[in-house]
DNA sequence: GCAAAAGTGTTTAGCTTACACCCATGA
DNA sequence: TCATGGGTGTAAGCTAAACACTTTTGC
C-alpha cells in the first residue's frame, strides 16, 4: 500500500444492495422497490443505500433490511428464531460505469426470509413488492402482473440478483440454509417445498423425509404436530445446530 | 437510493488486497510483503493497493497481481495456460476501524498460481516472500525462518488470509481449480500432491488416480510422459474444460 | 369411503474404500 | 537388484433412487 496521501486515491461512494429472497406460493421471490427518481426512474431495483461513516458493511446491510422489511438479521450460524433472517455478504460490484452519476461500489448482501405478510418500504408500501425471480431473470419484461410496468431491473441489479439466486441455490445443497425460508416450526413437507421452489424441481417426498431426518443436527423435533398442509398430521421441527450438511442434499441432474 | 447529492454520502478509499496462494515443497504458501511504513511498519501484509478511478475491481486486482508477481490473470472458466493464474473475488472488508488512518473498504481477491521461481515486489525482491499459510495462521509469530521477524499480519489480513484459504480448500472439492496450482502439463501424482498440500491430508494414490482420470472433462492426456518425480514414467495431462466436478472430490473426514 | 399428505420398507445400482498386485524407470 | 512412484483389479460396505405399501387426518 502506498504511503498515506489523501490526494493519492480517488473517493468512492459505497453502498449496500440487498437480494432478499423468500418462498411465496411455491415460487422463489425477491424483494424489489420502484425507483422514484432518475436514473432508471420507474424501474424496479434491489433495495439498498449508502454505507454510513461509522458503520460496518454488515451493519449497513442489516439496517437497510430492517428499514425495508422490518426483519431483524441474526448472526450466521445461529438458528433462525422469531422473525430473524439469514444475512450474508454476496459480492461487490464496482464497474466504473455501473452508476452514471458517480463512482459507486456496491457491496451486495443476500438475505433469506420466511414468507412475510407484505413488504413495507419506509412507509411507502406501494413502491415495494415480492416478484418471482423467474419473472425478473428469465423473462425480463414478461411475467409481470397486470398494471405492473415491464422493465428490466435498474443498474446491474439483474446480475446481482442472478448471483444471489445462484448462491442460494447452491448453498442449500450443503448447508441447512433452507430452514431460513421456513417459519420457526415447520414440517418436513414444508421444508421439501422450499427445496422444490428454490431449485425448480420435484423431489421424492419419501426419500427426502428419510434424508433430512437422518442427517444429525439438521432438524430437531419439537414434539408437536400439525395438519395445516392437510392429510395425516406431520411432525413439527426446528432447525438444528448443524450448519454444514454431510452428506449434502443432492440437486437432481438437469 | 437517495437522490444524488455529493454531500449525502461519506467518501471511502477502495483498495484491493490479494490472497495469492501456491504450493511449494508440499506446503500451501501465501504471498506476503513487508510493510515499509506505519501503521504496522515491519509487519508482513497481503499485497494490494488502491483502485484507480477508471478501473473495475477485477482489473485492479489483476494489475496488482501482475505488479507483485508478473502473473497474468486469465478469465475464470478458461483453463490455465502458460503462466496465467486463476483470479476471483473473495470478499469485502469494511470495518470502520480496520485502517487507523482513514475509512478504507478492501475488496479482497483470491489468486491461485503454480509454483513460481521467486517473488518480486515492484523491484524490491527482499520485501516479498512466500510464507507457509500454516505459519501465518496457526502459529502467529511462530514457524518463521531464522532472521525473519515474527509478527502478526497487518490490519485484518489474518482474517482475509483465513477466508481465502478456506475458499481454496472448499472450492477444489467441487471444481477443477486445483489444476490452477499446477504447471500447464502435470501428472496425476503432482495433482494429488496439490490436494494433499491444500487439505493437509494423505490421499490414496490408486483411488485418486482412478477418480480424476474417470471424471469426464477434468483431465486431458497430452500423450507425453515424464519421470521428473522418479519411478515409472507418468502420463502428462492438461486441465480439461470441465469447471464443476460431478461427483466432487471427497475431502476425508478430520 | 375417499382424497391427500405423512411416513416406512425394500430392492437395485452406483460409488467409495481398502488393499493386493503388477509395471516401468533410475540408481 | 532394489527403491520409487505409476497404474489396474477386486471385494465389501455405504448411499441414493425408485417405488410398493401402510398410516392418519379432513371432508
Amino acid at each position: 500500500m502506498p504511503p498515506y496521501d489523501p490526494s493519492a486515491f480517488p473517493p468512492f461512494a459505497v453502498t449496500v444492495d440487498l437480494v432478499v429472497l423468500t418462498v411465496r406460493r411455491h415460487a422463489l421471490c425477491a424483494l424489489v422497490v420502484r425507483r422514484g427518481e432518475p436514473p432508471f426512474q420507474g424501474h424496479w431495483a434491489l433495495p439498498g443505500g449508502f454505507v454510513r461513516d461509522d458503520e460496518d458493511l454488515t451493519e449497513a446491510a442489516a439496517r437497510e433490511l430492517a428499514e425495508e422489511t422490518g426483519l431483524r438479521a441474526h448472526d450466521p450460524g445461529v438458528p433462525a428464531q422469531d422473525n430473524g433472517a439469514h444475512l450474508e455478504q454476496l459480492a461487490t460490484y464496482g464497474d466504473p460505469k455501473r452508476d452514471p452519476r458517480m463512482r459507486v461500489v456496491s457491496v451486495a448482501h443476500l438475505a433469506l426470509a420466511p414468507d412475510l405478510p407484505a413488504p413495507r418500504a419506509g412507509g411507502d408500501a406501494h413502491s415495494a413488492r415480492w416478484a418471482p425471480v423467474e419473472s425478473l431473470m428469465d423473462h425480463p419484461g414478461g411475467g409481470e402482473r397486470e398494471g405492473e410496468q415491464a422493465a428490466p431491473l435498474a443498474f446491474d441489479h439483474a446480475q446481482i440478483l442472478a448471483d444471489g439466486v445462484e448462491r442460494a441455490r447452491s448453498k442449500i445443497e450443503y448447508s441447512s440454509l433452507a430452514t431460513a425460508f421456513c417459519p420457526p416450526e415447520f414440517t418436513v413437507g414444508e421444508l421439501r417445498r422450499v427445496y422444490e421452489a428454490v431449485w425448480g424441481v420435484a423431489l421424492d417426498p419419501r426419500n427426502f423425509h428419510r434424508k433430512v431426518t437422518g442427517t444429525p443436527g439438521f432438524l430437531v423435533p419439537t414434539g408437536g404436530t400439525t395438519t395445516r398442509q392437510g392429510g395425516r398430521p406431520a411432525q413439527l421441527f426446528r432447525a438444528g445446530g448443524a450448519t454444514l450438511l454431510n452428506p449434502p442434499m443432492l440437486r437432481p441432474e438437469v
